[in-house]
RNA sequence: GGCGGGGUUCCCGAGCGGUCAAAGGGGGCAGACUGUAAAUCUGUUGGCGUCAGCCUACGGUGGUUCGAGCCCACCCCCCGCCA
């Protein structure tokens, strides 16, 4: 059995690590305690963060001990690395909410209950820090002529870094040395952009407790154009529900670039590394089923195994599936789903009153959120973007009638988007 | 605190006082081609409206003008140099 540091480094994980030699020997030998931090900038994580979350549960499976920090100290303060410029303040009750529902979030994924793992604020610790206590123990300890040659501090020398954010730096090294003292903590994992910030809290662990730390960081998640995966105008795609329905949370990983797939798969999936390659090298229309095992076990992952089935059928009920006769090989439970009758296609209820006078078409596309306002919804008409049951429309004054309402129709804008009308 | 340079639509960025909802690029969306991919080409990209009309936008507030992103005053914020 290969251990998990291999097993990591297999499926993509791992970027850079503090001690390559002994950390992986370490993690053989004894279970370890690490941790991750989570900002609390917004009220739900979204697919950037699950990188960090997938190797946390890679880690705990493999026997060892995931402390989830939310950031709701340091989040009062604002983590400039990596960033062009300072982040809008956030209200100490919005950073407090957010860091509740992250939290909550966070143990979909892990056993956080305190034996397997736990989860813990810093703002527990950082809230009573007396600023003078502060800098004659933390502070003597860092140096301003090393923190300005750090690479996570390079942009913001160019473009402006406030006080406030120069000492974020100090405040996470500072969470490093309470969860090491507390918790028996001696790895921390983060983004790349974190290098500076972890690094920066192994020195300050051996200074106040003379033990040795380690750190490791994942690589930025980019598409294959090299945009950060994730963002896209619409906003960002989110683990929540709420945030991103598990109809376009699907559609999302159901669309990657077909060079994204193998890679995709090995980061997200529990499959077989073998097998994610083997499915990532697939050709031409092959390549189509590799993306619907993606998506399905995407969803499996985030929002479980009903959602991941009931929305798999649901679109292979309107697009078809890529391998209806099963040729191609795959330990995915997506083989076990056939033919189902499970639809899961999002839904407008209209009211029967309103249905008997016919719908304005446009008035369909807003209300189905597939278009924001009423112009973009004439724009996509007008375009030919707009089918209801396969049929183009054209005309931005169409009246979609009772009769055809009456059919439950499938309203499309563009070929990945749809909803379906129904009467109540 | 002093001097200088800036704040424009999702982002970058142009913008003679009228013809500016605002050039150009990026991104997004749609169409064609495809494989619900990529590349390419085309169209489109503030809101409302029974489309040739109205409303809201160019950091904020006032002002000058028949008329102001475009001129003036004050204020706020950002950057650079100096203290």
């Amino acid at each position: 059995m290969t251990g998990i540091y291999e097993e990591l480094r297999q499926r993509g994980f791992l970027y850079q690590c503090t001690d390559e030699d002994e950390l992986p020997r370490l993690l053989e030998r004894e279970p370890v305690t690490f941790y991750v931090g989570f900002d609390p900038t917004a009220s739900s994580l979204h697919v950037g963060s699950l990188v960090p979350i997938l190797a946390m549960v890679h880690m705990q499976r493999a026997g060892h001990r995931p402390i989830a920090v939310t950031g709701g100290g340091t989040a009062l303060v604002g983590d400039p690395s990596g960033k062009t410029e300072m982040r809008q303040m956030l209200t100490r009750e919005k950073i407090r909410e957010n860091a509740r529902s992250i939290s909550a979030q966070l143990a979909f994924f892990l056993d956080l209950d305190g034996e397997k793992g736990l989860a813990v604020d810093n703002i527990e610790w950082l809230e009573g820090l007396g600023y003078i206590d502060f800098l004659r123990e933390i502070g003597r300890h860092f140096s301003v002529n090393r923190m300005l040659a750090m690479e996570s501090y390079k942009q913001r020398l160019e473009t402006g870094l406030s006080f406030l954010e120069f000492n974020y730096m100090c405040l996470q090294a500072y969470d490093f040395v309470v969860l090491c003292k507390e918790h028996n903590c001696v790895l921390q994992m983060g983004g790349q952009d974190q290098w500076g910030n972890i690094v920066a809290g192994l020195d300050l662990v051996r200074r106040e407790t003379g033990r040795q730390a380690y750190g490791l960081t994942f690589p930025l998640l980019t598409d294959s154009s090299g945009a950060k995966l994730g963002k896209t105008v619409a906003g960002a795609i989110w683990l929540s529900e709420e945030g991103t329905s598990h109809f376009d949370f699907y559609q999302f990983w159901r669309n990657v670039d077909d060079t994204d797939v193998g890679r995709f798969l090995k980061l997200f999936s529990f499959l077989p590394v073998e097998e994610c390659e083997r499915l990532g090298k697939l050709e031409a229309p092959a390549i189509n089923r590799a993306k619907e095992i993606l998506a399905y076990e995407l969803l499996k992952v985030v929002r479980g195994d009903k959602a991941a089935a009931d929305t798999y059928l649901a679109v292979a009920q309107q697009y078809g599936s890529a391998d209806p006769e099963g040729h191609i090989e795959t330990s995915s439970s997506i083989t076990a789903l056939t033919a189902a009758q499970v639809d899961n296609t999002p839904t407008l209820t209209v009211s029967a009153t309103e249905a008997a006078a016919g719908i304005r078409l446009t008035d369909l596309l807003v209300r189905g959120g597939l278009c924001p306002s009423n112009g973009e919804a004439k724009r996509m008409v007008k375009q030919g973007g707009a089918r209801v049951n396969e049929e183009q429309i054209t005309d931005i004054g169409a009246i979609i009638s009772a009769e055809v309402l009456a059919l439950t129709p499938i309203i499309k804008a563009g070929k990945r988007r749809l909803f379906r009308v129904e009467i109540d």
